[in-house]
DNA sequence: AAAAAAT
């Protein structure tokens, strides 16, 4: 769709379909949004083929609501819970009509968007056959050897008419032809819905009893710690003797060899490389604090078989929670969430670890909604309707935006079931809705530190009466860069008010957050999450550095959703661009892109309109999109942590996914002595460009099965066995 | 190196 077709007072064209004034389906009516009543039908946020396209990931980013606002004034999230399903119930209107034909005008957004003619998908034809790129079917096999390959006319010297990079995908120059022309590739469903039930596989699970009383006594060596003034007289007294805790109920200290590298005097031995934990090299106020953590971590193991049989009812949630939960496709209780639950809704501070994919953010945004709830009820101010301005008493702190963006699809629905409002604050998007939605009153706010500090300087975000804070990812928050913001945010809050901590790799970490803010922490984790329990097949591949790109291309030429992770945002760019020259179509995903792209991408992906998304960290840690079945790791990562989060985006919640990471000749001791630390066991394997690669994976797979069991009795007897003995150790077959 | 504010 070219821009053409001047609309009248000189408004942007980019969104203006001809094809409307036309008459399609149940456009006559001039309604809001017709700047000039005379005109036709100039609407151009009410186009009807990309109306299709309109997700509610895209409504929520821009700061919408998640639901499609009928009319004006119920744009935000915390304006229209309620209203659209009685409206829309009543309107005789088919879903369509309702959906587009009363959309109130939004020029101010509608216009950041970019014009569909710039898309990545609209760019000017390469030289080599276009036709053949996007059917996969079709295309003749692919032989990776280089020399084999036609010389790729498309070689970088044919871009000299490209503008300079901006890694603005929509900079480039418009494509003739239209994208229906796609009808070659293979049935798809764009229609996916992001909300879908869970479709977690809880089969595997155990009987259980769930008896709260019968937990360990926790241990506190913190009596320095001011008291709080928070109502805790209720509580159990507790033992202040570490010693006294009873051992692990699961045999294998799975944190043991991580614990090695905690030890006064390790750092000195020699194996310790130095980018581990830098900022703690760096700091040595946690010295005497390090361990503390870590060890209550371990200390309130729940069996990851002790929720059978329990209902989210029985762990304390009220019955609109509860069908908020099932709605979500959260039918019973993961373990982390029967560990966490109860303890959130004592108003006791948690910190909770659950491997990536295990329901971490039903674990606090349940019961925390549910919390706030009961607080509200106790003061005597529940059942009134909405007032203005009322101030947030729940934040929730993401590190990225489409992590805090994903909690609010989930969080936002379990909310509204009580009649509580959430709002996302985080930057890329322009503030005004975010602001607009604070002024009518909010109860949870959901976000990133900068915007949220952003707005708390403006005098726009009064946190004075936040009394449950969450720390997503808390790990991460407490690195360099994040920490000082998360400070100071978390000062703004209502002092003494409860704090939830949760990641999958906690550790010591949070203890500059956990010595200045909790009290008496509640440590959870569940017992035996260690990687041989993990569904998640690791691979890694030796490879020619200069090879990379092609190999990734070889790899993700395939069926099925890959995530390909990169170092920096201009390598995933360049993947990206190399991937399409294969005819492989992937998006980017990185922090070069603006909010617009980064949420479109992303969505790409999680509808299926692309297989393959290339990003950097930005999408490591958090982010949900069912069925991706294949992690590469392009460069392999420099953290522990973060290989584990990565990999942690495949193989959610009982799924199967595998992760490959390619490295070069000369990481290949970096890489084991990581893969150590995250203990994970994997052999090395050389790979040439033109091997079978897919063939490897297959034959990895059965090995690595093999492989895992060995580890476990090897570790389970021998848990001081140092980490960088770890990957040597050989599987007795 | 990336992420997180907007300018």
């Amino acid at each position: 769709m070219p821009k053409n077709k001047k609309p009248k007072g000189g408004r942007p064209a980019a969104n203006f379909d001809p094809s409307y004034a036309k008459g399609g389906k149940g456009r006559g009516t001039q309604k809001a949004g017709s700047r000039s009543p005379g005109h036709r039908g100039y609407r151009p946020e009410e186009e009807a083929p990309r109306k299709e396209r309109w997700s509610r990931d895209e409504r929520v980013a821009s700061g919408r609501s998640p639901h499609r606002a009928d009319r004006e004034g119920r744009a935000d999230s915390s304006a229209g819970w309620g209203a659209e399903r009685s409206g829309a119930s009543r309107d005789p209107r088919s879903r369509d009509d309702r959906r587009y034909g009363d959309r109130p005008a939004r020029p101010h957004y509608r216009e950041d968007r970019p014009a569909r003619s710039y898309d990545r998908d609209d760019r000017a034809p390469r030289s080599f056959d276009r036709n053949d790129r996007n059917d996969r079917n079709d295309r003749p096999a692919r032989s990776y050897d280089r020399d084999d390959r036609a010389p790729r006319s498309f070689d970088r010297n044919d871009r000299n008419d490209r503008p300079a990079r901006s890694y603005d995908r929509d900079d480039r120059a418009p494509r003739s032809f239209d994208r229906n022309d796609r009808n070659d590739r293979p049935a798809r469903s764009y229609d996916r819905d992001d909300r879908a039930p869970r479709r977690f596989d809880r089969d595997d699970r155990a009987p259980r009893s769930h008896d709260r009383n019968d937990r360990a006594p926790r241990s506190y060596d913190r009596n320095d710690r001011p008291a709080r003034s928070h109502d805790r007289d209720d509580r159990a007294p507790r033992r202040f003797d570490r010693d006294d805790r009873p051992a692990r109920v699961h045999g294998r200290d799975d944190r043991g060899q991580r614990r090695e590298f905690d030890r006064p005097g390790f750092r000195d031995s020699g194996r310790r490389p130095s980018n581990f934990f830098p900022a703690r090299d760096a700091a040595p106020r946690f010295s005497s604090n390090d361990d503390v953590v870590l060890e209550r971590l371990e200390a309130e193991a729940i069996q990851a078989d002790a929720v059978e049989g329990v209902d989210f009812a029985d762990l304390g949630l009220g019955g609109n929670v509860v069908r908020a939960l099932r709605e979500l496709g959260a039918e019973s209780p993961f373990p982390i969430q029967a560990a966490t639950i109860p303890v959130v809704l004592e108003g006791r501070d948690v910190l909770g670890r659950g491997k990536t994919g295990s329901g971490k953010t039903i674990a606090f945004g349940a019961p925390a909604v549910e919390r706030l709830m009961q607080l509200w009820t106790e003061s005597g101010k529940a059942g009134g309707r909405r007032q203005m301005g009322r101030k947030p008493r729940a934040l929730i702190l993401a590190p990225t935006r489409e992590l805090a963006l994903q909690i609010d699809r989930t969080v936002q629905p379990i909310a509204q079931s009580v009649g509580l409002f959430t709002t996302q604050i985080y930057g890329g998007v322009p503030q005004g809705r975010q602001v607009g939605a604070l002024q009518r009153g909010v109860d949870i706010v959901i976000g990133t530190p900068g915007r949220i500090e952003d707005l708390i300087e403006q005098g726009r975000l009064d946190l004075s009466e936040v009394v449950i804070t969450v720390l997503d990812e808390a790990d991460h928050m407490c690195d360099l860069g994040f920490l000082e913001p998360v400070q100071r945010i978390i000062r703004r809050t209502a002092p003494g008010g409860q704090k939830l901590l949760f990641s999958a790799t906690l550790d010591k970490g949070v203890a500059a957050l956990v010595d200045e803010f909790l009290v008496e922490p509640a440590v959870h984790e569940v017992a035996g999450e260690d990687q041989a329990s993990s569904t998640i097949d690791h691979r890694v591949f030796v490879i020619d550095n200069r090879d990379k790109r092609d190999i990734v291309a070889q790899l993700a030429q395939r069926e099925g959703k890959t995530l390909v992770f990169s170092r920096t945002r201009a390598f995933a760019e360049d993947l990206t661009d190399h991937l399409e020259d294969y005819g492989i179509r992937a998006v980017a995903l990185h922090g070069d892109l603006n909010q617009a792209k980064r949420t479109r991408n992303l969505h790409q992906l999680t509808s299926g309109r692309v297989d393959v998304l290339v990003a950097t960290d930005v999408a490591a840690r958090g982010i949900h999109v069912d069925d991706i079945d294949l992690v590469i790791q392009a460069d392999a990562p420099d953290e522990y942590k973060t290989y584990l989060h990565r990999a942690g985006r495949t193989g959610r919640a009982g799924k199967e996914g595998r992760v490959v990471t390619l490295i070069p000749r000369n990481r290949q001791r970096r890489m084991s002595e990581l893969l150590g630390r995250a203990e994970i066991d994997v052999d090395f394997v050389d790979v040439r460009l033109g091997d079978d690669l897919h063939g490897e994976l297959e034959r990895g797979a059965a090995a690595v099965e093999v492989e895992t069991v060995e580890v476990v009795e090897v570790e389970s007897s021998d848990v001081t066995a140092s980490v960088a003995d770890t990957t040597d150790v050989e599987p007795a077959s």
